[in-house]
This record gives structure tokens, sequence and C-alpha cells, in this order.
DNA sequence: GCCAAATTCGTTCAAATCGTTCATTTTCTA
DNA sequence: TAGAAAATGAACGATTTGAACGAATTTGGC
């Protein structure tokens, strides 16, 4: 329950004086609201934007309701994914938490938390079923818990703008592989997309009528299952005539290979999250020259 | 529909103390309209105009359209409740955050809550879809957002002591209703279980295979859905056989119908969460005594 | 219209925060 | 390395905040 700090909480989280956090404040190197009566109030979002942008580490996060850090920073990418692979295996929220917080807070972006971490461990964990090295109920346990760590991630991130162009997604009927939307969701909210995910297993029928009802700039669906492919094909492709021209089309997953994308429209197909992000980034740029015409 | 606010609905809106609000008003730094009987009343354009002169930011519009809910009644639940129901529907996060947040902050019990607010929204918007007043989509994106304020109770909760018993469980096979089990994780974990959800769609060879990895005290499985129903029987009938001496089994959920209760054994058989919290904490207390023999 | 419950009032008071100043430490530069 | 510049942390009285309390008012149900 920290949305808003005061420079004393802050001053602890960080270990430095609270004059040196007032002083921050007053050079709006942390942006700072204030109360009628003039004290400073910090966001928690504000805060993380600014301990990523400059040397300051957040020696006490549990001041915060953070998890605690080990204190060295996690800088090696691909020593944390294992980690955080084990991690997942194990159970380990704890341990999870920690190792995406301090990548996140070591400057890594969202896009390549979700690929080289999150992505990275579930197909490790896949591979490993297969050899017989890891039961079912470790790779769905890791599912919920990834989705635990992917929501707070989400509390630290800024609140769209009113004015954020929508973009609305999910994961297609009979897809129940939630991560993946959700994870495009936080991506696209990290750089300032308005994005709601509708999570996974929605029938073609009612994406069209969010789509109707809620006219987004952009739509992606990522399919991770399909069941029937011919069946997919012609739901989506009726879906896309309908919307395809107004709204920017973006799919991914590794159940669209290429003999079904020879098949199908979309304005991107992405291969991973960081793909999508890039297209995204385009998107938000074009239709932002747009506007001031 | 909102034209006046009480100084409370405007602390909470604004996160500052009641007391601040009336002490503004009192300065006349925001205007205000009194009651015949010397009540303070905030117009929204007043409140409006407050917090763009001031660099005071309004930190939850949302709240603004909150009834005050400090109280138990089950007045304040209802209308909570069928609040929530509309946020889920629209798909209002913060709307949905707040009302529950503020549940518990007036100590309404995490069970209560899960019964009375989540379950309820979403029995009535099940019912709303079938006369065809919602979309699949919104229930979906509803389960989502839940999901989130699920989570985000989930921090507010300390961790469980070191020696608090194992309780693990989940949805079986075929069952994609996360929901549930989620709950059910919370709850327990509130009343300082060690619970761990292992989330939907699990085959019962990995529940055998979790259950004999972790030895908990307690399992729990969730039953929203059954594809067949003697194939289930069976299944779990041979799971029971192998632990249900050992284990005690919490079975619950709509699909759990008598015929089928009828077929099958476990230690507890529970309508909604606040009868599983019941078991669970009378398991808690005959486990803590006999520990202490 | 009346009653009981819920909410708000007005007040007080301790704790927290404000802005400012100044000595000390760190960093940069010649 | 010496000295200047910048950043830090501690201290101060003045102001703001939040929590508490009994009393008064409002609210919702009958």
């Amino acid at each position: 329950m920290n949305e808003s700090l005061t420079p004393k909480q802050v001053a602890r989280a960080l270990q430095v004086s609270e004059s040196s956090v007032k002083r921050w404040c007053d050079k709006e190197i942390i942006p700072t609201r204030y109360t009628a009566g003039g004290h400073r109030r910090i966001a928690l979002s504000a805060l993380i934007d600014f301990l990523r942008s400059s040397k300051h580490e957040l020696v006490r996060p549990e001041v915060l309701g953070l998890p605690a850090t080990t204190g060295q920073t996690m800088r090696v990418i691909d020593r944390a994914a294992s980690q955080f692979t084990e991690a997942l295996l194990q159970g380990d929220d704890e341990q999870c938490r920690q190792i995406v917080l301090d990548l996140y807070l070591a400057e890594h972006s969202i896009s390549t938390i979700c690929d080289l971490i999150f992505a990275k461990a579930f197909t490790t964990i896949g591979d490993r079923w297969k050899c017989g090295d890891a039961e079912v109920y470790q790779e769905r346990r890791g599912c919920e818990l990834a989705m635990r760590v992917l929501h707070e991630l989400r509390t630290l991130i800024p609140a769209p703008p009113r004015d954020a162009p929508l973009a609305i997604g999910g994961a297609a009927e009979g897809d129940q592989y939630s991560l993946a939307t959700t994870m495009v969701e936080l991506v696209l909210r990290d750089i300032k997309w308005n994005a709601v995910s509708m999570g996974s297993n929605l029938p073609f029928e009612t994406l069209a009528a969010a789509i109707r009802q809620h006219q987004p700039k952009m739509f992606w669906l990522s399919v991770s299952h399909i069941k029937d492919e011919a069946q997919f094909i012609q739901s989506y492709s009726k879906l896309f005539d309908e919307f395809g021209a107004e709204v920017a089309f973006a799919v991914g997953g590794r159940a669209l290979h290429e003999q079904i994308r020879q098949q199908i429209q979309y304005a991107a197909f992405c291969d991973n999250i960081r793909h999508l992000e890039s297209f995204a980034q385009t998107l938000l740029s074009a239709t932002g020259k747009q506007s001031l015409t």
C-alpha cells in the first residue's frame, strides 16, 4: 500500500539523508507531488524511475514492501536466466521476485526481461519436461509464480497517460496460455500504450465485440496453441477482414508456424516480445506524427 | 451523480487524512458548502479547481464514485459487491482494486471478500452472459483483473512462518479456472498455512508427484469443470487411496455436484471459501495440539 | 415520522515535515 | 597533490499532518 512515499521513507530505503532526498525533489530529479500544505509526496514508480537513471541503489527495499535484494545488482543476464529457471522449478517466489526486480533496477528493459528471463525459463522447463527431468506441476506452479511477478512489475511502472492510444488483445479460443498476453500488456504499458489484456481462451466472436466496442488503435493476438488450424484461419481471417483496415493487428506465438502465417494477414508478426515492442513503438511514433498534422 | 462529496471521500481520493481535508476546507483552500447541520460538502467541480490550482494531484480519482466503507454491515458489502461487479465488467482495475483494498482495510476477512465479492461477481457476470447482457471478453478480462487484485492482496499479508504446515493444491486436469485455487492459497496463507497453489489444468499424475515430493499436511482440489466424470472419479479415487490417509483432502467447486460427491472420499467438502477456511483452521488447531504431545 | 447505526463534527496533541543554514565529505580540476 | 566546486548530512524553529475522542448530524429501514 505504498502509492506515495514521504522523503523520510525514501531516505531510509536508499540509506541517504532526508536532506538529500528533499534536494533531489527540489531539483526535479525525482518527480514530486505536493500536499496542499506543501509536503512532498513521491510515487513509487517515480522513485523506481529515478533509481534506474541514477547510481543510487535501493539498499533496503523492504522499507517499501519490495523484495530484499542481495545487494549486488544483477547485471549478467545469462546467469540470472538460469537462476530464475531454477527458482521457478523450486517454486521459490522470493528468489524469482528478487532476480526480476534486480534486473529491472539494473536498467534492463522489461521486454528484454520477458524474452531472456521469462520466455527462456519456460522453454527450458518445457525441454526438461520432455526429458522427464521436470514435473508438470512444476511448470504450472511456475506459471502462477511468473504471473505474480509480472503483476508486481506492473505496479512499478507508471499508469498510462490519459491520451495514450488504446491497445487490446489476448489469447484466442482454445489457447489457455495467458502468460504471453500478460507480458504483452506489460511491455506495451511500459512504452506508454494504454494496453489491456483480456486474458486467454477468447472466442473470436467476443474478440470482434471487444474491438467493436473499444475501437483500439492496435490489437494483439497471442497464439500458443491451435486446436483446429483450418477453423482458426477462417475465424481469424473474418476478424481481420472486418477490422484489419482500421486496427493494427500484431500476432505472435509459437503455434503460428510459417504454413499458417502464409495463409493469414496481419500488420506485424512478432517472434518475441522485443519485436512486438519495436512494432508498437513505431506505431506510436507514426500516430504521434499523424496527430500533429 | 457525484455532485457533492464528503471529506472522507475526498481524503481517500487524494490519499491524505480526513483531518487534512477538513483543515483545507476551513482555510478556504477548497471551496466548501455546508449542510444545515454543519457537515462539509465539496462539489466535484470545486475539487477539480483545487487540484488544478495546487500542485496536488488527484491520486485515485476513481474513489470519488465509492461509498464510504468503514462499517461492517451487510449493506456495505452488498453495495461493494455490485460496484465491484460493474467495475469488473467495465475493466476498471483501479476501482476494483480500491473496493477490495477498502474492504480489507475495514477489517473484513479475506475469505468473506472472496465469497461475497469475488465469487458473487463472477456468478452475476455468468448470469448476465446467459441473458446476453455480458460479453465473454468481459468475463475473461474480469478474471485477469481479479487475479491482479488477489495478487496485490497477497502482498499485503505477511509471509507464512517458517514452521507453518504445508498445504498444496490446484485445479485438476481440464479445469482452466485458476481464480478459485488462487483464492484458496490466499486465504490459507492468511491463517498461517504455508499454502502453495500449483495453478490449473493439473493432471492427476502430477498431483500425485507433487504430494509425494512435498508431503503436505493438506491438499486442496478446486473443481469448476469436469470433462469426463467417470474418468475424474477414477483418477481422483486413485489419488485419495494413495495419500488420503496421511494428507487432509479438501475439495470444492461447482462441478462437484452431489452425485459425484457420493462416489468420492475426502476429508472436507467446501461450498465456499469460508468453509474451507474453517476446515483449515480446525486442522491447524488439531495438528498444533498434536505437535505439543 | 422515528429509531438505531453510521458518519461527520470540532478539538486536541504528538509526530512528521517544511525550509533554511552550516559544517563536513566527496568529486573534480589544474 | 592542493584547492575549488559540488554534494551531503545534521540541526533549528515553524508549520503541517494524522490519529484520537465524545458529541452532533445524517442515513437507511420500518
